[in-house]
DNA sequence: AACTTTTTCAACTAATGAGTCGAAAGATAA
DNA sequence: TTATCTTTCGACTCATTAGTTGAAAAAGTT
């Protein structure tokens, strides 16, 4: 049986392996990086590298729950919150700016990657990621009905945002402002100046 | 020498080859396509196609050339009409937005996929792309400055609209109507109502 | 028809990269 | 110290894929 000192090692030594692969992806991209590039940054050999991880896949699978589940449970709170939609929305588009803004390396993977891994079987980043949307999307769907968002088609609000989010956030060297970030989000839905 | 026919048929085989390629692009991903794919796709064998194209990177970069040039071509005009900042802003929008929605399988690759090729020299297309974005970001200073648009940071507001664009119109499997992308971009660079 | 040029491709080479194996080094426990 | 379990990796295999070659078919020219 392994100790509990033991397992604490292990599950740092599979983050170090996370983080060295995140700091190559940046550089590289994410389909050119090869295992042993991930090893060699992560300061060991390709095939301890396999040790701690059965495949590729498995890499990027471990590395987008990770971060599904951190965004999920760094917005969870704030679904409970008695706010009206507006407010709740933005509340969480710029708690989620936050959160992708202190860690760009595996955001930017987690919003650009998803693609290219072919999901065989469901994956449990999946049930984090449906549940973010869902609840965004009815956020949405009150504040139409509300009418404190403008009256568009709810999908299309939904890419509408999300592109000027990953806009912002994502593909942006220099960081946005949290205001601004709130203030362009705040036009989209609804351009009433107040 | 080689008749003008004969130029003509060359080129038209280019231009399957190209066709091929962007289908399995859209199905496999770009990294993921093959050679092999591409020309059993355009319906040769590898071999011819590599008569066609030194290659793999120039297959890419034929793609590029064409698709910043078709883009720039098609706005040109727009420029030089006598149009106030923010007219002369949604027409070029909305335009390119037109160009897109008529050749998706091109520009869904042509936006995401720059960022893979080594650029070791500079390319004819980042000519184009250059350009347009130089026009765009003259228009939105001048917008800035006589207060047709928002007083924002250029360059923030340069990839708020860049992103939204890109999560309504290219990723987004169904199609925005152009008064939904006109009026969304107008409510982001200038969120009056009027 | 005889000859030249253009187009095609099956079969090859060479490089790269995912994943394996077996042996050895490092801990831990008895 | 010896036996056992955990961690490490050099050196392999094997599959894939970019790019080449040489020969042959097709088209064009005289």
């Amino acid at each position: 049986m392994l100790s509990k000192r033991k397992i604490e090692e292990r599950d740092n030594r599979k983050k170090n392996i996370i983080d060295g692969a995140l700091r190559v992806f940046k550089i590289c991209g994410i389909e050119k990086t090869t295992m042993d590039q991930i090893a060699h940054e992560s300061g060991f050999g390709k095939a301890t590298l396999y040790y701690y991880y059965g495949s590729k896949d498995e890499v990027f699978i471990d590395i987008m729950v990770k971060g599904w589940k951190d965004l999920w449970e760094g917005i969870e709170t704030l679904i409970i919150e008695e706010n009206g939609p507006k407010i709740k929305f933005i509340k969480i588009i710029t708690k989620i700016g936050l959160i992708v803004k202190n860690n760009k390396n595996l955001y930017g993977f987690l919003f650009t990657a998803p693609k290219h891994i072919q999901d065989t079987q469901a994956h449990l980043w999946k049930t984090y990621q449906d549940r973010l949307y869902a609840i965004l999307k009815s956020i949405i769907d009150e504040g139409i009905k509300k009418k404190e968002f403008v009256n568009l088609n709810p999908e299309v609000l939904m890419k509408a945002v999300g592109g000027l989010f990953h806009g912002l956030v994502i593909s942006n060297e220099d960081e946005v402002s949290e205001s601004d970030l709130e203030f362009m989000v705040n036009n989209l839905i609804n351009p009433k100046l107040d």
